[in-house]
DNA sequence: TAGTTGACCGGAA
DNA sequence: ATTCCGGCCAACT
């Protein structure tokens, strides 16, 4: 099974960046999955923390959502997250 | 090299 | 259903 991921990231940081980007309009996933796509299950922890050291609008990380249903924080604004995402269809 | 931090997860009370 | 606790992983100082 070949990864979904297209660049050579040297840290897991931006391979959490890169999946992120390549994530489609509406689709939500949590940390974990996330984490389990990079080949780290288990390593939400690690996912979250990437995503807080990621200012890039072009990374919707407003698509990866915690476990609960719920978001952990937003660098571009919480009120904007949760509009984009109602807007997406996502929530 | 070791220690601390953080947008988490799952189980138990 | 909600709140508390410990455990997991990667990055930074």
């Amino acid at each position: 099974m070949k990864k979904l991921i297209l660049k050579n990231p040297k840290t897991f940081t931006e391979a959490v960046h890169d999946f992120v980007r390549g994530i489609s309009a509406g689709k939500t996933m949590t940390y974990g999955e996330v984490a389990k796509a990079l080949g780290k299950p288990g390593a939400a922890r690690a996912v979250g923390t990437a995503l807080s050291k990621n200012w890039d609008p072009q990374v919707p990380c407003h698509r990866v959502i915690r476990s609960d249903g719920g978001m952990g924080g937003y660098n571009r604004g919480m009120s904007n997250k949760i509009k984009i995402l109602k807007k997406e269809g996502a929530l």
